[in-house]
RNA sequence: GUCCCCAUCGUCUAGAGGCCUAGGACACUACCCUUUCACGGUAGUAACAGGGGUUCGAAUCCCCUUGGGGACGCCA
């Protein structure tokens, strides 16, 4: 026995949810990696359903079977858990309800709201041109509209495939969109077009799936990106078909990159995996995607996903397309590592160097000598904007990634060879077990060998770091301990 | 081309008719701190797209222009 609607309304039955709580969702589509859109939509989704105790579900939209990406599914629930901002419910898979759909389809042909069509891909193309260079909206003209039962029938005995297309009723009413952050929008009935329902091959297209999906997963907002708004009057036609009320919509602006388009797929940086690779930390990145659309009323730049679901309301949301500004997030991204306690940051960068595969030898080494990459890790951590950073300005603490400088490195802070050497014994020869005692021993050095204080500062600091920018020395120093100091400055003489 | 959305410093924004000689943050610049580099501190540069209305009063409301974005698929 074939399922009618009303089945499928008991199936699904409304949820018993407090009045205010919404139940949301994000319909991402496997047919590419996910986006950095998708996580802003996922933050937001996430936010109104903390917000009152509702729920977040995550839908995922693989109704284009030629166009499905192997492994996108599995990419998109790992960068939400990895985001912080896990479903509720789901994921659902849409490719796994086509019998709802088309249960659907048929009730909208059975009650006069949609059509059979059999035009051909050629007759559709022929048609687009020719309202193209007439310079008007290209729309289908409802050719297939006036079949009969009768027709159709024969059409489909005969071995014909048809697509099923809504009806947009003749009036001269406008339809009025209600916008979250917007307010009303109207569309003219007339620029609506007669749009493909259920595909030939019996697949439901977007419009379909995911108007029957809201209302049978009782999604009482749904919040979508911009580019949706001039079909959301087509979704109210059809909630109107079905007799169904239609949910809040709440459109969000576009992320926009530095030439102000609409954030392309193709470039690298559009990727939720790109951020994940530089080594932001996911409170980070959610914290940023935030900070661009939204602004805290105490004008906080640095906040928590619980303390923006509780202040955001969807009127407070933008209306006009941020440009991502990388420079933004790495201070805020900033602000979290700076925030890490030692143990904390090692075990982030070490889950950092594993996921990417990046410096065996000094994982191995952190792992055999765990107390002194804490205590590295303990010096400036306001130095990394990302993890990633962490290798350039700390890894030179570390024996396998210290290169000894070369003579010439030297040179250029100091051009008496014997002298360079003559310091570099007289530092190594020193006992050094406080900052005083170091300052003391290099303005002596200094002294003695009549240079300036800064040329023993910075021998010095090559000698030990092999770079001429690192933290305070006596603090390298301390983390070092005199064992290594001394190997070092031995290795830089040797060099000598 | 048609329809829709949008318009405050370089960037993200505050701003719901008088609190605005327009506030904050990032970025930038200078100075302080500092014998490197960062951090931190202080100060500074910098915006209401243009034109008409409405009003005693407009960044804020209305209209036009301009500019930007989006949609117009058997993609989502």
């Amino acid at each position: 026995m074939t399922k009618t609607l009303a089945d499928f309304e008991k199936q699904f039955p409304e949820r018993n949810l407090a009045a205010d709580a919404e139940v949301v969702r994000i319909g991402p589509s496997p047919t590419g990696m996910p986006h950095i859109g998708t996580a802003m939509q996922a933050i937001i989704n996430k936010a109104l359903a903390l917000k009152n105790g509702g729920v977040f579900v995550l839908r995922i939209e693989d109704t284009d079977q030629a166009r499905t990406i192997h492994g996108a599914t599995e990419a998109i629930i790992e960068s939400l858990q990895w985001l912080g901002v896990e479903p509720d419910e789901g994921p659902f898979y849409q490719s796994e309800r086509l019998e709802l759909y088309q249960t659907a389809a048929k009730h909208l042909v059975d009650n006069g709201k949609a059509y059979h069509c059999f035009c051909s891909a050629e007759r559709l193309q022929r048609l687009r041109e020719q309202q193209t260079e007439a310079k008007v909206m290209t729309k289908y003209d409802g050719k297939c509209r006036s079949l009969t039962k009768e027709e159709v029938q024969a059409k489909h005995a005969a071995g014909e495939k048809s697509v099923v297309r809504m009806i947009v009723p003749e009036s001269s009413d406008k339809i009025v969109i209600n916008d979250l952050v917007r307010g009303d929008i109207e569309f003219d009935p007339s620029v609506l077009d007669d749009s493909v329902l259920l595909k030939s091959d019996g697949w439901p297209t977007y419009h379909l799936a995911s108007v029957v999906d809201d209302h049978f997963m009782r999604i009482t907002t749904v919040v979508r990106g911009e580019e949706w708004i001039s079909s959301a009057p087509k979704h109210v036609l059809i909630y109107r078909a079905f007799d169904w009320q239609p949910p809040k919509f709440l459109h969000t602006v576009l992320l926009r990159d530095t030439d102000r388009r609409k954030l392309s797929k193709r470039r690298d940086d559009t990727g939720i995996s790109w951020y994940r690779e530089q080594g932001y930390l996911p409170e980070g990145f959610s914290n940023f995607l935030t900070r661009v659309m939204w602004a805290h009323p105490e004008n906080k730049d640095i906040y928590s996903l619980q303390e923006f679901a509780q202040l955001v309301t969807p009127r407070a949301l933008p209306s006009t397309g941020p440009i991502v500004d990388i420079k933004l997030l790495n201070f805020i991204n900033n602000q979290y590592i700076s925030k890490l306690t030692p143990q904390q940051l090692l075990k982030k960068f070490m889950a950092y160097l594993q996921e990417f595969n990046l410096q065996p030898d000094l994982q191995h080494e952190i792992n055999t000598n765990q107390a002194y990459a804490e205590k590295v890790m303990s010096l400036e951590p306001e130095r990394n904007d990302t993890l990633a950073q962490v290798l350039p300005n700390s890894g030179f603490f570390f024996d396998c990634l210290y290169k000894a400088p070369e003579a010439e490195d030297l040179k250029r802070i100091e051009h008496n060879h014997t002298t360079i050497v003559t310091i570099l014994n007289a530092v190594k020869e020193s006992v050094i077990d406080s900052a005083e005692a170091w300052s003391r021993v290099a303005k002596e050095t200094a002294a003695e060998y009549n240079v300036k204080n800064k040329i023993v500062f910075m021998l010095t600091r090559m000698a030990l770091t092999g770079k001429d920018k690192t933290p305070p020395l006596y603090e390298v120093m301390e983390i070092m301990g005199p064992e290594r100091v001394g190997s070092r400055l031995a290795q830089t003489l040797a060099n000598l």
